[in-house]
DNA sequence: AACTTGCCCAACCGCGCGCCT
DNA sequence: GAGGCGCGCGGTTGGGCAAGT
């Protein structure tokens, strides 16, 4: 249809992000859930297009993200998936809470790629590697891979064992609905191993609020009422939405409720998060708690000025990076 | 110390889809 | 049905950094 690029315009930034332009698009998303990404750099400010400001969002700032590497069980769930969606990253990162499909994407052909090749294994057909017959060409990058009886595992201690309990994992992950904070610390979950070496887990009650500790219980409690964000593993209950800043001190950040019924990352035809229909100022103050001084935990917080707003809301932000 | 190479990942680009008029 | 528009997705790029020489 010969559209335009969005980005065509003259004056529009490229580029990275600096810290004055990830403030400048978190003030507007806290204070205006109801909007258009095409609209959001004129309103907001700034010099970039909408595509620009919602990849920065999706994928770097929106606060329920995960950071680091993949564990191993989550890079097995990776490519279990891919060897039945191929490179959907959309629909493969919709299975793993706090990750991006552009994440998942780079980690693939950064990591997962060359463990596959290094194993014998074919990582765009997940068959063993062999040269291509006349018969069989090699698979378009876009086709999805034929099932395989078993998709290879890059765990080295796998058996038949754990990749039942992996298949099991994705099926309960495609088939769960929502999981309370509260279901999320029950022994049988925590039972789940899944990188729980990189991030301990945590009870609710352990559930951090910067500043005030008395209230941090009652955020806790107001989050495990209200939190919907599914989950199918102990380290996704226990890493996502938990920050270190500069002293290792653990920041928590509770759990969105998505417009709807419920939030659910797994659901295919869901994972978008529906953000525009949202206002997040609404669900932010759930983690502002703290501005309770007469023991109301649910008193909201006036967003008036948004900077200690987002000191608070984005500690991943504020300690990820130098620059904040 | 200077240079090269390779890796990683944030960001960009172009296309397709769905919705609307 | 055609065309315009906005958004999301997947592929690609390029800059920063670390390791190697």
């Amino acid at each position: 249809m010969g559209r335009q690029p969005c980005c065509d315009k003259v004056g529009l930034k490229k580029g990275p992000w600096t810290a004055e332009e990830d403030k400048k698009l978190i003030n507007f998303i806290l204070t205006n859930g109801q909007c258009c990404w095409r609209a959001v750099p004129k309103l907001a400010g700034l010099l970039r297009c909408g595509k620009s400001c919602r990849l920065r969002w999706t994928n770097y700032l929106r606060p329920d993200l995960k950071r680091g590497l993949l564990s191993p069980h989550e890079e097995q769930l990776v490519i279990d998936l891919h060897a039945k969606l191929g490179n959907r990253w959309s629909k493969i990162a919709s299975h793993l809470p706090g990750r991006t499909d552009n994440e998942i994407k780079n980690h693939w052909n950064t990591h997962i790629k060359k463990k596959l090749r290094k194993l014998g294994i074919d990582p765009l057909t997940h068959n063993p590697l062999s040269t291509p017959t006349p018969q069989q060409p090699q698979n378009d990058q876009n086709q999805v891979p034929q099932q395989i009886t078993k998709p290879p595992s890059i765990m080295p201690e796998e058996n038949d064992h754990d990749h039942q309990n992996i298949e099991e994992e994705v099926i309960a992950l495609e088939s769960s609905n929502t999981i309370s904070l509260k279901d999320m610390t029950t022994p049988e979950l925590e039972t789940i191993d899944f990188c729980t070496d990189d991030v301990p887990l945590i009870d609710p009650y352990e559930i951090l609020v910067p500043n005030n500790s008395s209230t941090t219980s009652a955020a806790a409690t107001t989050s495990s009422s209200s939190a919907c964000c599914s989950s199918s593993s102990s380290s996704d209950h226990s890493s996502k939405n938990k920050f270190l800043d500069q002293d290792h001190h653990e920041w928590q950040f509770p759990d969105f409720e998505w417009p709807g019924t419920t939030f659910d990352y797994y659901n295919d035809d869901n994972n978008n998060m529906g953000l525009w229909d949202y206002d997040l100022s609404s669900s932010w103050d759930l983690i502002i708690i703290n501005a309770d001084h007469d023991g109301d935990s649910t008193k909201k917080l006036d967003i008036v000025d948004p900077d200690p707003l987002i000191n608070y809301q984005c500690p991943r932000m504020v300690f990820d990076q130098d620059r904040w």
